[in-house]
DNA sequence: CGTATCCGAAACTCAGCCGTTTCGGATATA
DNA sequence: TATATCCGAAACGGCTGAGTTTCGGATACG
């Protein structure tokens, strides 16, 4: 027995050669999620994402035990890419913190995300570690940046000490992801800051 | 060629015998609703909504050419199932209104779309005659009755008159997609009134 | 510079499902 | 009742994609 233990451990951390390359295996992770986003987790193939990320089959299954393996690595790796919890705007005022987030970079990386969701909806129920890598991946990051902005306005008494902020915090999201995926059109910086005017501000009693 | 085309009449027109029995279509049609709910349309089999309806796979494909016209014509059908446009509430206030349209059944059926929605959520983009099936026995049926409603309350003064019916009567339809799909909870009916007190009404100028 | 290991490409196995066909039994029509 | 057609069950063919293996060439370590 110890022999075989001895002789594995040997195999997985060998002494002399070429050491495995790790470096592109965030190219072959931005590879799945393009392939994911676009066609959905059940339709992507294996090979889609290794020709896509100019790499051998094998070399994907070196990596990845199986196809659900490499799909939640590549969902929890979004973890912090889109958002920079640092430095958050800070403006002095709800809607000016709430629309100065929207920049480009975070409106193109909110799509993304949206749509890679789509790609993972029939499949996330079945699997089970999917779920929970959606949701701090994707779901959870967004929400505590909304979650933040509006205890700063509570805080400074701009808002009702009251208001919902769990339900607020998921309403921009909410709208973006229903016109995203329903209603088939994108949700651009404009449709953003509709929603903010018209819906977030008034539910808590601020009239822009 | 009038020979081949009558031909093909007698043969869709048989004059003996049994004739093909469509009393079980809706049976099917459910069965093929459910599965599809419940597992995803790419996961779905045919054999598995065959077993459901208890009928041969071969009956089924005698009535239906593909699994892609068996799902647009099952999505079709939920067109007119849920919501009785005739005697909608008329209670005298926008809230009643709202409120009253949230019947155990109406709850039910909204669920079981978002179900079928998610399920067909990675498809309807690669197959072009779902969307549109999707958009009008699915989508637009809800949001006509939200947009009536608050025609309604715009006519008799309760509301301003430049209100936005359009985002307003998706507002709920979408916390209730993403409670659903996300956050993988149920959209029972105190969520769904919360939804119209906290966020709706305020957004019109109503305060509960 | 030698060599152990890695890499990408391609061929391969195997399982699952779509769609078809067959067949014995049931059933509505004449 | 006679028969043409339908039905459900089951077997079949073909294709697609997951996961494995092989192989020549490249490459980092000693």
């Amino acid at each position: 027995m110890g022999h075989i233990d001895l002789a594995a451990a040997e195999v997985d951390t060998p002494k002399l050669g070429r050491k495995r390359d790790h470096t592109r295996d965030p190219e072959i992770l931005t590879a799945a999620l393009d392939v994911l986003a676009e066609t959905g987790y059940d339709r992507m193939t294996i090979d889609m994402v290794a020709t896509r990320a100019k790499a051998g089959k094998a070399t994907l299954y070196r990596r990845w035990a199986s196809k659900a393996e490499l799909v939640i690595d590549a969902v929890a790796c979004m973890k912090n890419a889109g958002i920079d919890m640092a430095n958050l705007p800070d403006t002095g005022t709800l809607r000016g913190d709430l629309v100065a987030n929207i920049k480009p970079h975070s409106i193109q990386d909110g799509d993304r995300k949206i749509h890679v969701m789509a790609g993972l909806m029939s499949m996330i129920s079945s699997e089970p570690g999917l779920a929970d890598a959606v949701q701090s991946a994707i779901v959870e990051p967004r929400a505590k940046v909304n979650r933040l902005l509006l205890q700063r306005a509570i805080d400074r008494g701009e808002i009702p000490a009251d208001s919902d902020v769990e339900k607020l915090s998921l309403l921009v999201a909410s709208m973006a992801m229903y016109r995203t995926m329903v209603q088939r059109k994108t949700a651009n910086r404009e449709f953003l800051i509709s929603v903010i005017d018209e819906l977030l501000l008034p539910a808590v009693g601020l009239r822009p």
